[in-house]
DNA sequence: CCGGATTTCTGAATGCATTCAGTCACGGTG
DNA sequence: CACCGTGACTGAATGCATTCAGAAATCCGG
């Protein structure tokens, strides 16, 4: 293998003007230049190697982002998408690369994390206390988070999700509904899901999950409904078939909610399958309010009333934070909005609310 | 910043044994291995530093992914993400890491390309005769293609994209079909779309393009109508909105066409949309057909009929080519599916057939 | 033709860890 | 007691390029 001294030598000039002719040509003479470039040429040498240059620049020219989960899982996630959009949408201006480092499973991460050759990291919707993020802090590098309990010292964003689950509550009380059902996103990386009680969720390890349950709690409050009033079931998933398979339990308890509160769009929409293979006419019989209006939201039939968060600009941001951290305040908050489409409506019999 | 041999000097050992007790614990007297890891945590020691680890082995730990477009862009195309999903479900269980290049440009994508630290890169959808690719090759490793024409000597991994159109092609001829109108993607970098007559597609770049409108062509040459009887229009970018666009001036022809040959789902979903605004109902008045079968088309209204192609399998195959050239054909092909759901229907009135 | 400003080029230190081929000491064996 | 195998540990070469400070050469105006 050809390395930068080969050609110095070839050409009896010092390695710093091979190393010139490659990454600062106006330093040198065109005639040598020239000269270094055919002969480099010549001896098939590959251009400076980047792993070398790494080493002494200090710089890796790439960030590494964390997932709680696997990647191809990750990958299925509409909102991770987009995230990632806002976050190659920074990256790429300024030529860094987007590292996506394996998460199998924690262990795997955390050897990813060691060896990852990143200028810093972008952590996205770990759990709390998960090994992941000592093993991060351990990197020495810059680090953000997304999605999380923000740790303090290190730059946060989010929304508030508290605030915006209890925004669906609102709108579903305003519509006169009274029995409701809940269904949740994971509370830790090896939920198995099914029903729970709401207590049970001061187990929750997911800032998401927590938040909303929390802010569904605050906002039914206002109508006098406790949580333990209201059916919770736990997602084992965030895919759709979960948010069908939990819908279909909870719509059978009896009395039957004439409205859910979904934790996310994914388990929204499969809760309106499970609702139509009930038979169940939505929002005739029951309303249903996601959370995160990814695209599908706009596009299932009848259209998804739900929470929308701006995922790409969460992305942009969370960028920046790791590429400028000083620059960056502790923890930045983004509105939310509450879309009301077609998938909530007045509650079918409001004599029955309880 | 503390390094390996400033912990080696404050214990009196060899910079070997630091070095063995981070990556060969074995190799070590548990007592000694226990000094020096309370001495590295004393010394605020972080690690070996995978860069300069990855200089020594020569191994990056990572592959590298090429697109032909932005990232943003590319995030948005539901066929890349599934591919991604296959590639990262072979990178994961052997702890590579996927870095995904950034690609503003031509330009910026030979930067980058040069200044990754990967063992190998796959390559997705470039244009024929991009510079990118000379650009790849002179960094030596190994790479695999996906999704465009294959060059000799690289793997590479695709479907039959010609026998697919003309399955497309025929499936409409069988229901009677005379008069088509094609939805074409993008035949270069820079198109900026709109009508084109079907000669023009000798200067297609991308070998999807060219490849599909051929398969149409024979296809469709079977009841002897020709390229030039069919109104062909080029989307200027992959996007829903783009077939939307492109289906409102191919559907307001005379006489208008009954059918539409779509190169790709989004395209198509466009189209459908299109179709909406316009008042012809699908299948009734005008039958659409897709092509790659990513999920939306099968939630949309109606389900889209299309071509499957597996996606997450080819992610998979590309993948394990990079990782391991020695082990790969030249080229894989893999098998498509015509999948028949409700966008097409019989021509409406089959008397007017040209 | 001279002094100083430029331009061009070089030396050598530096970044940080891995690894092969041993050395050394110790315990067991005949 | 001599010899050998084995475990524990070390030396030093090696991977490849960047960069600062300064030397050498060239050029300018006067």
């Amino acid at each position: 293998m050809t390395t930068l001294r080969d050609i110095a030598e070839a050409l009896g000039v010092s390695r710093t003007s091979v190393s010139n002719a490659f990454n600062r040509p106006d330093q040198l003479s065109p005639d040598l230049k020239d000269r270094i470039l055919a002969k480099a040429k010549e001896l098939g040498y590959l251009g400076p190697d980047p792993v070398a240059r790494m080493l002494r620049t200090g710089q890796a020219g790439a960030i590494g982002i964390v997932f709680a989960e696997s990647l191809p899982f990750a990958f299925s996630d509409p909102a991770a998408i987009t995230l990632l959009q806002g976050v190659a949408a920074v990256c790429e201006p300024v030529d860094k690369a987007l590292v996506l480092l394996p998460a199998l499973d924690e262990a795997a991460a955390q050897t990813a994390i060691r060896s990852a050759a990143v200028d810093g990291f972008i952590v996205y919707c770990l759990p709390e206390g998960s090994p992941v993020m000592p093993a991060l802090r351990e990197r020495g590098r810059p680090l953000a988070t997304v999605d999380q309990r923000p740790i303090p010292g290190i730059p946060a964003v989010r929304i508030d999700d508290r605030a915006g689950a209890e925004t669906c509550a609102r709108h579903l009380l305003d519509l006169g509904h009274r029995r409701f059902g809940i269904i949740a996103m994971e509370m830790n990386l090896t939920s198995t899901g099914g029903l729970v009680t709401g207590d049970r969720f001061a187990d929750s390890r997911f800032s998401g999950t927590t938040e909303r349950l929390r802010g569904y709690e605050r906002g039914l409050g206002r109508a006098g409904i406790l949580l333990d009033q209201v059916v919770i079931y736990e997602a084992d998933d965030p895919g759709e078939e979960a948010g069908k398979t939990a819908a279909l339990t909870v719509l059978q308890q009896s009395p039957r909610p004439t409205a859910l509160l979904v934790m996310s769009d994914r388990l929204a929409i499969g809760a309106m399958q499970a609702a139509e293979a009930l038979g169940l006419a939505v929002p005739r019989d029951l309303s249903i309010v996601g959370f995160d209006d990814i695209p599908a939201a706009a596009q299932v039939t009848p259209a998804l009333t739900t929470i929308r968060q701006p995922f790409f600009e969460k992305g942009r941001t969370v960028a920046a934070a790791v590429l400028d951290p000083a620059a960056t305040p502790d923890v930045t908050l983004f509105p939310y909005d509450l879309i009301v489409r077609s998938s909530t409506g007045p509650a079918p019999d409001r004599a029955v609310g309880s």
